[in-house]
DNA sequence: AGTAAGGCGGGCA
DNA sequence: GTGCCCGCCTTAC
């Protein structure tokens, strides 16, 4: 299967109120170094509003990229509860990861 | 089929 | 703690 579409797949998981990472979801589709390939793949997302992309920023919490602007990225992660400080979240507070097992952070 | 671009990450200055 | 650079992977042209 296409990596992008398993990326939108594992995107539409990430419960709200969580963020995760890049890297995370590169990790958890078993490509590690995907990460960048991740951002892609969200950014080229023809699928509307099915797929929250907006809950996915970077690995030092900082908001990262969105393709209607980080305005609106952040605007929407506010939506969803959760608050920027400095431009960036707070991960030790809303990361999710994938790994089961794996605490939230 | 070659190549460049992209919502990144980690390491180093 | 911030900023830059170089490496990585996938997708469009």
């Amino acid at each position: 299967m296409k990596f992008s579409k398993q990326v939108l797949k594992l995107t539409r998981k990430i419960p709200r109120g969580r963020v995760t990472t890049y890297s995370e979801m590169a990790r958890a589709l078993g490509n590690p170094k995907a990460s960048r390939a991740v951002g892609n793949a969200l950014n080229r997302n023809k699928l509307p509003d099915l797929i929250p992309c907006y809950r996915v920023v970077r690995s030092d919490g900082s908001v990262g990229g969105y393709a209607s602007g980080a305005k609106e990225k952040i605007r929407r992660l506010r939506r969803d509860g959760i608050g920027i400080e400095k431009g960036k979240v707070n991960l030790e507070k809303h990361f999710h990861s994938f790994r089961k097992g794996q605490h939230d952070f």
